[in-house]
DNA sequence: TTGATTGTCGAGCGGTGCTAGCCACAGATG
DNA sequence: CATCTGTGGCTAGCACCGCTCGACAATCAA
């Protein structure tokens, strides 16, 4: 019977979904640090090891959530560029809506660029979620790189932006200030 | 006694300094995820429960190993300005310093600006280590500001070098271009 | 109907950070 | 010198972690 089978992988595939929508809810609500096996499962109504059926281990969970956010952030990356005509503005939206991310979903944004990941990153291979994030990133840096490489540029841009986002999340940076530090960064990487 | 007393004193701190420092070693060494409790108490000979007459808990032994950490930091970016007399030369060799600090000992570059903690960042009331580190970069940051905030803009730098720091440590970033990365860097935060 | 296959689960392994409670020994007191 | 006392270290154990083994039930093929 090929439609016991089928339905039997569209089950599969829903409660694959299920474990990776339980597991996001739970980190963005409570941190990773709740994010247990255990406590996972009773969420998803399932014994522990039936998550292994479905994934390799924890990490693995984690960087299907991982990937997930970053289909969301390459939405509202897009988003804030195309709200904005004016390349500069655009830059500026893009870059404060990329640190507005971090802030609202501090969570999502450790299993993407903090966690320890195998995640290939700036490769060919890397998932398309990834892809089109930085996609974003490129395009609105573009208009504005000169006879700069852009490729390199936009990582420039990424690593400092994720260097105040992360810097801000943990409290290592003062408070207030941040608007300022956000100027002097991007009037620097201006032509 | 009060002698007795003072010894007691003594060899307490002399096991304070040895329990930290042997945390250092096997962050250093096998990563932090090596550093259990139980291990900890094994390297410097005495049982679990002594640890916790140290320190209030784990985290605690983790701080101890970060602010002791921003002292080399501090030193290796007091020695890397001091050997180049041009403010542009310094800033550079300050970066490069920074970044290769966290290349060569990523275990201790964690503790002390990834791993969450509850040490005071940008008050007052931050360890003089951790003041002494940020003030060399301020100090390399200070001729070239022009106008613009002196703190503020050293904070970007910082920043943008723990950006690159952390994604280049994690392997998000392509391997090769760090240094057309940097330069980048640098010459958009020149005046 | 029977045998094989698939899928699920309870139970448990070796680990974690941390702590309660016992016990030996040093110092004070008679 | 003998006894009491309090400090400080240790053994043992708690509750939890990620992960897996082996038994069992349900489904399918013959």
């Amino acid at each position: 019977m090929v439609s016991i089978q089928q339905r039997r992988e569209r089950e599969r595939a829903e409660r694959h979904r299920l474990i990776v929508a339980a597991a996001r809810e739970l980190a963005e609500t409570e941190g990773w640090e709740s994010v247990t096996t255990r406590r996972l499962a009773e969420r998803v109504e399932y014994s522990q090891p039936v998550l292994y059926s479905h994934f390799k281990g924890k990490d693995a969970i984690v960087s299907a959530v991982a990937i997930e956010g970053c289909g969301d952030l390459a939405q509202m990356l897009r988003e804030a560029r195309d709200a904005q005509p004016d390349p500069v503005a655009a830059l500026r939206a893009v870059a404060e809506a990329y640190l507005e991310f971090a802030r609202a979903r501090p969570a999502l944004y450790d299993a993407m660029f903090v966690q320890r990941t195998d995640i290939p990153f700036g490769t060919p291979e890397s998932p398309p979620e990834l892809k089109a994030a930085f996609g974003a990133f490129v395009s609105v840096v573009e208009p504005l790189a000169g006879d700069r490489d852009l490729e390199t540029l936009t990582e420039v841009l990424w690593s400092a932006l994720h260097g105040l986002a992360t810097l801000t999340g943990s409290s290592r940076l003062r408070p207030d200030h941040h608007n300022s530090r956000l100027d002097l960064l991007l009037n620097g990487l201006l032509p």
